[in-house]
DNA sequence: CGGGATCCGTTACGATACTG
DNA sequence: CAGTATCGTAACGGATCCCG
């Protein structure tokens, strides 16, 4: 494990930086927002990472307490986002609001899963929920299952199935991106780009609305 | 100029961090977000930042448009934030928040300068600020000057003598961070760790209920 | 003296290969 | 599946030097 290279200054920002500013080490709290995931899980979705360099970010994220391993069904290894590493949940979405400002560019590479969107919503809803909205949805992006679960004021967003959806929403990830970075209206998306299908009529109306404050908040 | 080590994935996390998430580089915002800087102001506030790091890191703001190089006074350069990099306050306001649940450690360095604490209660002024309120403090913290600016719902903490201030606010570094990260109620910070001088009898109302904000902002 | 540029030893990163 | 081991390359950090 490399040495910790520390700003050693007293100020709040620099401590952060201490623990999530190493390269790498968002993107991966990024992905554990979406919900638990294996080791190579996280490899599959930040293209490219070095193993060795994924150990060691885990590894330090394990010693400073936001991210926890715990034994998955097979003696599989999983890990998950402590109560603190869920803490980071507005950093990430200032960071994904802040790189909404910029056109991809270059030769950009479609992550190797959709938990980027599955985070970048879901940071959204969490901020804009209210006590009085509930309701389950489930997001199928290219064949690919999220699962949207708003209760009690909290909202969030999981890369797995959804149980017992009250809607489903099908589209793509480009779409989906696109509205969730405010580069496509809500109204653009709705017509022709996505499919909803409503199994519990009265949730609709909510629904539509946490998408539509979502959306807002995006283009703020 | 080294090469820029790019993540190339579709993802606006991913994006923001391919400009701002170099080491350093989001340290250096935080000392412009307190008001145009030299480069041997940041040199100084950034406690052992190697010079040829310091001249990359602005040389790449200024590439992605984040930061102007401007001529000041003497033939000097001074850089400041542009409208886009004004944007990332709230990036460093939520950073600021996360930094503050970890107790210092080890050796600790206080910074060169004291815009650590203005950008981190600026950050916070700024959202807290109303339109009703309209004023200027002064704020002197172990003898040096900063400036708490809010007008029509606008806040800012600018490293810099205020000219006409309404009030005046005397302290010291560790009880103003102490306060500016919640391990100090205000009202332990106004009895007994700092010193207030009211210049314009109608503003210190508006003025109290506003730090009152910033602290809840912090302890939130 | 401010504002860097250049040099160089050290450390971290990234790719590939390999192992329990 | 979940990492470890190795190794070339790139970035960092400290110091020194340069120029107006």
């Amino acid at each position: 494990m490399t040495k910790n290279r520390s700003y050693k200054l007293l100020c709040p920002i620099a401590r952060a930086l201490d623990r999530i500013g190493d390269r790498w080490t968002l993107l991966i709290l990024r992905d554990l927002h979406a919900g638990p995931a294996r080791f190579s899980d996280l490899q599959r979705g930040l293209t490219g990472i070095a193993a060795n360099l994924l150990t060691d970010r885990l590894a330090k994220l394990v010693g400073d307490g936001l991210v926890v391993k715990t034994e998955g069904a097979h003696g599989t290894s999983v890990y998950e986002l402590t109560d603190l590493g869920e803490k980071t949940s507005d950093i990430i979405f200032e960071l994904a609001m802040f790189g909404a400002r910029f056109a991809p560019e270059e030769e950009l590479v479609t992550p190797g899963n959709l938990r980027t969107v599955a985070t970048t919503i879901g940071a959204a809803a969490k901020r804009v929920a209210t006590p009085e909205l509930n309701l389950d949805a489930s997001f199928v992006v290219d064949g690919e299952q999220m699962h949207l679960s708003v209760h009690d004021g909290r909202a969030k967003m999981i890369y797995a199935p959804c149980p017992e959806p009250d809607l489903i929403l099908s589209t793509g990830y480009l779409d989906l991106l696109a509205v969730s970075e405010g580069d496509l209206t809500l109204d653009e998306f709705v017509r022709g780009r996505c499919e909803l299908r409503v199994l519990t009529q009265e949730k609709e109306r909510g629904f539509v609305e946490l998408m539509t404050n979502i959306v807002a908040l995006m283009n703020k």
